[in-house]
DNA sequence: AAATCTGCCAACCGCAATGAC
DNA sequence: AGTCATTGCGGTTGGCAGATT
């Protein structure tokens, strides 16, 4: 499997970007759209990798993204998608509009494990049941579409299924779907301090995980549906567990 | 005030998946 | 079917800023 040239290229650009460079992608990516990463950073006059442009574009620059303190709602959501999801960035960050993998990636890394953890430290880690938790694979899947509805308001056509820019619809656009079935399950989850569950395996029998009582639904709102989507197909009996459902699902 | 420590976050790296040929 | 190019993801790192000594 060939290897993609990394930015260790001579003569690229590493490290910090410049306003310069910003405003030089930002300014191609609005005329010509998102991807073809490779030969995007000749044409749009950087001497940065492919790969170091979509980074910045994804994380930084996308118009859609959501700057500022993550919410208490947020907050609580990425906890419980941690704990139904593991490690699996990019799709909680799909299910919180204007985040991307890479900040909530570093907001748990810098505050929720050391919060879970001091959380855990209250409970017995010696007699808290192992738990199998269900942990979907993510299957790559070509960019969908990115509607903007503000004043700058730009659209990549490409993959949009009904061609919307509504906010609503945008938000339900999941940008990864699943495959892997669920499997054997282990024991009941178990409330940790925290609120949660102690996660220590790749499976979950989501039927034995209780976590309702942690809902402040008054305030939750659509985050809180959000948790329940995947909440609910993590209760659905095994065995008629469609993995062409599941997929039409996250794909709606 | 200076030196050191700590936390945060943007960016990089390596790997795996996917598509094109 | 096999190979190569490209893209996306998750883990890790480096540098900066603020806190502490």
């Amino acid at each position: 499997m060939g290897r993609a040239p990394c930015c260790s290229k001579v003569g690229l650009h590493k490290g910090p970007w410049t306003p310069k460079e910003d405003a030089l992608l930002t300014k191609y990516i609005q005329a010509h759209g998102e991807g073809q990463w490779k030969s995007l950073p000749k044409k749009a006059g950087l001497l940065r990798c492919g790969k170091s442009c979509r980074l910045r574009w994804m994380n930084y620059l996308r118009p859609d993204i959501k700057r500022g303190n993550i919410t208490a709602e947020e907050d609580d959501l990425i906890i419980r998608m941690h704990s139904l999801l593991g490690n699996r960035w990019s799709l909680i960050a799909g299910r919180l509009p204007g985040r991307t993998d890479n900040e909530i990636k570093n907001y748990w890394n810098t505050h929720l494990s050391k919060k879970k953890k001091k959380g855990s430290t209250n409970t017995n880690a010696d007699e808290a049941p192992k738990t199998q938790v269900y942990l979907p694979k993510p299957i790559r899947v070509k960019a969908m579409y990115l509607a903007r509805t503000d004043s700058n308001t730009f659209t990549f056509d490409s993959n949009s299924p009904s061609g919307s820019t509504s906010q609503e619809e945008k938000e339900e656009c999941p940008v990864t779907k699943e495959s892997n079935m669920v499997s054997e399950v282990g024991n009941e989850g178990e409330s940790d301090g925290f609120g949660f569950f102690s996660v220590d395996h790749d499976l979950v029998n989501a039927s034995d995980i209780e976590c309702h009582s942690y809902f402040h639904t008054e305030d939750h709102g659509t985050l809180q549906k959000v948790y329940e989507e995947y909440f609910q197909l993590l209760n659905m009996d095994h065995a008629q567990f469609d993995i062409n459902s599941y997929e039409d699902f996250l794909l709606e």
